[in-house]
DNA sequence: CGAGACGTTGACCTCCTTCAAGAGAAGTGG
DNA sequence: CCACTTCTCTTGAAGGAGGTCAACGTCTCG
């Protein structure tokens, strides 16, 4: 099958489901209008009375919410092939924004192409199905990173969690991969302190887990960070329908 | 229309909505299997490979994950009314635990009839969409409550959410309501310990935004409290479509 | 090459946790 | 109905994880 704009999608798709020629051609149909992005740049602002949906098919994005007196909080990270706001059919104005964290593109999806490809009950539908679920999950888990674990667990398990992610859509390179956000927008996600971050990630540095390069971020341990986060990936639910690929580095204990 | 199992849900879902006898009748239609469940009691479990849906219509209960340490985190509240795992179609295991917090009863409702309302583009069907993207909405708003606010905010914030939904169920009467969950929970639910919680609590009755006789719960100063928590009821979505009701104490400033 | 964003490090402080002990509630059995 | 256990809540004291403030270093990009 020849390169197509939505790639990253059908990538992620495809890493944990098996998907033909027909569901490809159902997913790329509800491609909707491109939008380019600059850093920065919201993709929806917290009020939007949007009735679309997205897909990110370049570049990293953040769905955040700001507090009156300027506190922020990330709700989560958002990267090439993900697809977000599924179930805004019968919103009233959003109540948080995305923007974008590097130049980024995404695919405006009409409202009814993605109803009547979740009604459809074809493997595409339950592919749609699937990222809400998955979406869903990740929020959850940003509960618990957040609510339970100490600041050198949660940057660990995030930094784990965006390999990961940042892997299946062909981003990255064995240990390697490129985490092009500011240590702010970290610390906005695991709701610390910019100050603390970077102590923290100083902290898992001298620990021999990670190495940072400028934006490149390396783990050299993965054991030893999978065992300090405490990270399990089931959350992900990579496992959707049918198995393809296991991570290659063992799990931990538990 | 005479009294139904189901009526907690209907009440919720007529609160915002204007929804005829036949839809009535098409959400009455995919009830299921009733079971009780006693305090403690799982209505799911980690691991289970469940496809069913659930209603709740009688008592509370909670979404939650513990730990392989033992530390638990409660992701949501769940009150008559609720409807959840409406998308578990693609799920291969819960990964998390659903327990009762009191006596409870609730309904189990196969996939089918999940999927078929929901692809049905009937007023049922988007009530089902409502609830899913309502539940979507309280895991959002319970990062940012977590991950950015203080314990007095939390606490606050939380108490406001709770009165607010239970008056939509029927259960309270005004300022006052049954909050039947011990401060254990609440602390588990909040990120906090249950010492602090205690604290908290007592603090928010001496500053007379509170008062609090065994396991119910008065909110003697609206405006207070929700100055204090910095609440905005916008993420509730109650205005779904047709708004029908607006809070009868004034909103707060910004 | 300069300006502004981003990252680092130190000192100090505070919000919350942990530990501990005791007081109420609430369920259980005689 | 009362003793018994057990869970829940309260309050105090001490310690720690992380925040804030501030100054300086470093990157990046126009």
């Amino acid at each position: 099958m020849r390169r197509h704009d939505l790639d990253p999608l059908f990538r992620r798709i495809g890493w944990y489901a098996d998907i033909g020629d027909n569901e490809y051609a159902a997913l790329a149909s509800i491609k909707g209008r491109r939008e380019e992005y600059n850093f920065g740049e919201d993709l929806v602002s917290r009020g939007d009375q949007t009735t679309e949906s997205f897909v990110i098919v370049e570049g990293w994005a953040a769905r955040y919410i700001t507090l009156s007196d300027g506190r922020m909080q990330v709700l989560n990270f958002m990267l090439p092939g993900d697809m977000f706001d599924l179930q805004t059919t019968f919103s009233t104005g959003a109540d948080h924004s995305v923007v974008a964290l590097t130049r980024a593109v995404a695919f405006h999806i009409p409202q009814r192409a993605v109803l009547s490809l979740f009604s459809g009950g074809t493997r595409a539908g339950a592919a749609l199905w699937w990222c809400a679920l998955q979406e869903e999950a990740m929020l959850r888990e940003q509960i618990v990173r957040n609510g339970r674990r100490t600041a050198r667990e949660r940057i660990a398990h995030l930094l784990l969690e965006l390999h990961r992610r940042a892997l299946i859509v062909g981003e990255g390179d064995g240990d390697t991969f490129r985490l092009p956000v500011s240590q702010a927008t970290i610390a906005d996600a695991l709701g610390l302190s910019f100050v603390h971050v970077s102590r923290t990630l100083s902290g898992l540095q001298k620990s021999r887990c990670i190495e940072r390069k400028s934006k490149v971020l390396t783990i050299t341990d993965h054991l030893l960070l999978r065992d300090i986060a405490g990270f399990t990936e089931d959350y992900l639910h990579l496992d959707a329908r049918a198995p393809k690929l296991r991570f290659d580095t063992a799990v931990p204990a538990e």
